[in-house]
DNA sequence: TAAAAAAAGGGGAAAAACCCTTAAGTTTCA
DNA sequence: TGAAACTTAAGGGTTTTTCCCCTTTTTTTA
């Protein structure tokens, strides 16, 4: 009976080996290859018999981080499904991630059975997403369509926050106090739920206010 | 003898008449119209007898400011010329204005003669750079091209400073003091020719090194 | 005319930006 | 082969900008 191919990318070594053989106590799945970063994956992924029906890959890595490989994955190998696996849950890294086209999103301390679960999942449906994950997506999808409404105002301050201009000579474009402009910064910060100047420049941008 | 219509976007009464009487005094020039600002032109163009062959537009202007008006034109109305007259001269404007479908860009204090001229080359050719707009292309171009190589370590620290964490924790992302950080950010400012963290960030999205 | 929204101010902590210096390791080349 | 030149990492110290909280004044709107 035919096993579905699997292969790891992670610069732990231990850790990877752990994995591996967990992958490979599954009755579906056998480990072909283990990599220790992206970069070594793009090079000698064409060397392999088959490309893998999955890739189990780490976010954090050295020289090609698991979000690039995951792009360069997508792009150059499209068949095969890429099922992060980090200790990373903050909202921001998983999004990426699963723009960059990952297929699913496991813990690390993800139990074995669930490993075993998101694998068939990922190979039938194409995707497997945990509750956490989907928590996660709901959030940022109804902050996304939320769509708060800008006031003009607001609007011109931000196109000028995603330029090199400091607060004050925004206030002087705009005729304004500092302090006023202080004012539409707050607001905004807590309207778009960003931390800093960047939270607000990315955000008009991934909306279109602001075309870079 | 058919001459050429002209209007004009300017939100200072006085100036915006000064201009329409040295256009009118052109033999091949008249205009038909003027606006206070990007606004009332969107809203009354269509009432005119004819769209306007070029339009004479300020940037900094109340309520719709030129370059969104010249990319509403752009859009609805794309055989009328823009002609930006205006009195900034910083290269980020500029720029903007001519991505935003300018046909050129004159500073405020123009001589009469170079006025003619201009209008006179955007009938014929479409556009008219004064040599100082050529210098800004030419050199916004050359950085552009001049594709700085940057380092492993910096594209991975760009791509940090693109996101809203602080540069403490970005060091502690990657396992460097905040000094160091600090150096990467110093030399990028200076490679990159930016003055701040958005800077950095407009750099990154701009040569697709980092993907909001 | 009361309520809401916009503009502005005071004051302070945190972060960013800027300077200049040191120290260890690597490369270069004379 | 060994001094000089670079590179990478990091520290000390300062100014400027950003961010935050809370209050007051002015303008707009219901």
């Amino acid at each position: 009976m035919k096993k579905y191919t699997v292969v790891i990318v992670e610069d732990h070594l231990l850790l990877s080996q752990a994995i591996g053989n967990i992958v490979d106590s599954f009755d579906d799945f056998e480990v072909i290859s283990l990599f220790n970063n992206g970069k070594e994956l793009t090079e000698k992924i064409a060397t392999l018999d088959k490309i893998p029906d999955v890739i189990l890959m780490d976010i954090n890595m050295p020289i090609m981080n698991g979000i690039e490989t995951t792009e360069w994955l997508t792009k150059h190998h499209p068949n095969a499904k890429v099922l992060a696996l980090s200790v990373e849950d903050d909202e921001d890294t998983v999004l990426r991630m699963l723009r960059a086209g990952a297929k699913g999103y496991l813990l690390k301390d993800v139990e074995k059975s669930i490993l075993e679960y998101a694998l068939l999942e990922v190979i039938k449906n194409g995707f497997y997403y945990t509750k956490d994950v989907t928590d996660i997506l709901m959030n940022s999808l109804s902050k996304e369509q939320k769509s708060v409404e800008l006031k003009e105002k607001e609007l011109i301050f931000i196109r000028h926050a995603c330029t090199e201009m400091t607060y004050r000579e925004i206030a002087g474009k705009m005729f304004l106090s500092p302090k006023t402009i202080d004012g539409y910064r707050q607001v905004l910060f807590e309207k778009l739920n960003v931390k800093n100047r960047i939270g607000l420049a990315m955000y008009a941008i991934r909306n279109n206010i602001y075309i870079p």
